[in-house]
DNA sequence: CTGAAAGCGCTTACAG
DNA sequence: CTGAAAGCGCTTACAG
């Protein structure tokens, strides 16, 4: 079934491409029958605009890009949707691509997008990334770019993001205010900016309150896993008995660790307190429930497009874009497995 | 900084247009001095094609739409990775959207993917749809359709589909070899395929080992949600205090009851078994770990997307495309909610 | 071996 | 109030 171009329209009612065009987007200068005409035949055939036609034309295509770490991941995949629902609601569509974590994938996926010329890009880094030259061509293309939750501070653009080193300072405080007096962290790779700052809020809350930060306490997930919990917990408890308390980087790895220490057959919370990070949907749901902080995924997808359409809206007009910095509340969720 | 065009090389070599183009592409009727050339140019000027214009002169777009009810869900969002690196390797990209399990929205998501002129679409459909005329427009269209998972058996297009049937039964026969004599049945919302399936599967169990089928051992989640687990679950026991066996139709909904029983006291898997369905990463980090039916879907997103790649191709040849159903291995994972 | 020309379907500045 | 024309950037059948 062939798609109805204006042309036809045009043919059909005996006027000009141009009448069509200009009627049916309500421009001032057609007549008001005309107009009733064209869009009445428009609906009849089931008119819709041919978008390659328009996007070359207008040179924009309704259509952003994000990349993200990872799409199995309850944290990703809330972000993920409050992207495509406010997307959706400005007429917008969304690409998405995962990096895996990879520094190789990241570039190649940010290539494969600026091909595709897509309006804007959305991007959470992959833990592998040091370089940003391939965010730097983004915005050399005159591409709006939005970096959430992984960013990297140096690149000069707009983020979404949550005070890491607030939040991890508020879990950490409070495994000390139920009474820990030797709490160990398990924290994320090195280089991402989030780890980094999860792990400085830690450190920070120990000092605050008097307690020697103990290196040895410190594990690094470089993968972010169950098994790597489950194995870290064995490790800790194997060279360090004494520990009362652990902070840990990710839900995801605080369950495992919960799993490694209920296979040691310590009791959580009376041996060992757990606060994790982020509020995956089963921290509440696994026995017992896992303190951690909430981290908002759904929202900051929503204000991380929020942000990009506004920069799109500011292009178009040609108003120099300044970046902003937007940072998202988060709160500590008590549960069972810290003392009350 | 504005794109490379033909025309700029074309400009720069002083050769006309045609001949960038078909050098670019290697059409054996240009001059091999002149192909380096414009190959070696085009690389300095960092050419990329403006795929606004390719979409227009070639009528496609290497973008597929794919449409889930939902995206923060173990099953779906493992299909969506599986989709996107599979289209990834053969040049297509991906719009995803969601249709919250709502017919209008499901709809309206058609309409857009349709709209945006997507080269094919893959579905999964929501609970609500019973009516397929938005699936026949796309077919219509011309586009390839290929559904995934929860299918409509009526529509005349290539399906990817696990047996649910025999899962269903496998599940229930594992309840019935390891001693449960009174088995209930939490079951999805009436209308998608797979629930009756599963629902058909777990009737058919009970027949063949002389268990008789009883009504009100069956409870319909709409919403299939970890609360409506946890709320049947104390339904169920409080008018039947005899059952010994549950199966579940998603591991979420398994996880709610699986709480439920704990909260009434009862223990698992000694007074109560269950057997859930689709191998959530969850289900093997929880207390005790849930015995539940592997429903791969990574896997079923690659193969969603091969088929729609090879209807691609034969659309692209003429050739007739004759619908073809996929079925895949699913597998029990026995767990510690059954008994040994 | 190379290029002029048509055309994909639309938008919009301009002329009348 | 309407329409002719140019042009977005590419592809490809055709001519030479």
């Amino acid at each position: 079934m062939k798609q109805t171009t204006l042309q036809d329209i045009a043919n059909t009612l005996g006027v000009s491409i141009s009448t069509v065009s200009k009627a049916l987007k309500d421009y001032p200068d057609i007549g008001i029958k005309t107009k009733a005409l064209v869009r009445e035949l428009a609906v009849t055939l089931n008119y819709t605009p041919n978008p390659f036609a328009v996007n070359l034309r207008t040179k924009q295509s309704k259509t952003i890009g994000v990349i993200i770490p990872e799409f199995v991941h309850y944290f990703f995949s809330s972000v993920i949707k409050g992207i495509i629902n406010e997307a959706e609601k400005k007429g917008y569509l969304v690409i998405t691509l995962q990096s895996n974590e990879s520094f190789e994938l990241e570039k190649r996926q940010i290539e494969l997008l600026l091909n595709k010329n897509v309006d804007g890009v959305l991007i959470s880094l992959a833990n592998a990334t040091a370089t940003f030259d391939h965010l730097k061509t983004v915005m050399e293309r005159g591409k709006p770019l939005v970096m959430f939750d992984k960013i990297a501070k140096i690149v000069n653009c707009s983020k979404v993001i949550i005070n890491d080193r607030e939040a991890a300072y508020n879990a950490t405080k409070h495994l000390v205010d139920t009474g820990c007096k030797r709490i160990a962290h398990f924290r994320g790779p090195l280089l991402p900016q989030n780890s980094i700052d999860r792990f400085l809020g830690y450190k920070k809350a120990l000092d605050d309150h008097n307690i020697i930060y103990d290196p040895s306490l410190v594990f690094i997930c470089n993968d972010m896993t169950f098994d790597e919990g489950k194995m870290f917990a064995h490790k800790l408890i194997e060279n360090h008995k004494d520990v009362d308390g652990v902070f840990i980087n990710t839900d995801l790895v605080a369950i495992g660790a919960m799993t490694g220490f209920k296979e040691l057959g310590l009791h959580i919370p009376r041996d060992i307190s757990i606060v994790g990070f982020s509020n995956w949907f089963m921290s509440s749901a696994i026995t017992p429930s896992l303190t951690t902080i909430n981290q908002p995924g759904y929202k900051m997808g929503k204000v991380a497009f929020k942000r990009l359409y506004k920069e799109l809206k500011k292009q178009k007009n040609n108003i120099e874009i300044i970046p902003k910095t937007i940072e998202l509340e988060t709160t500590l969720i008590v549960r069972e497995s810290t003392k009350t």
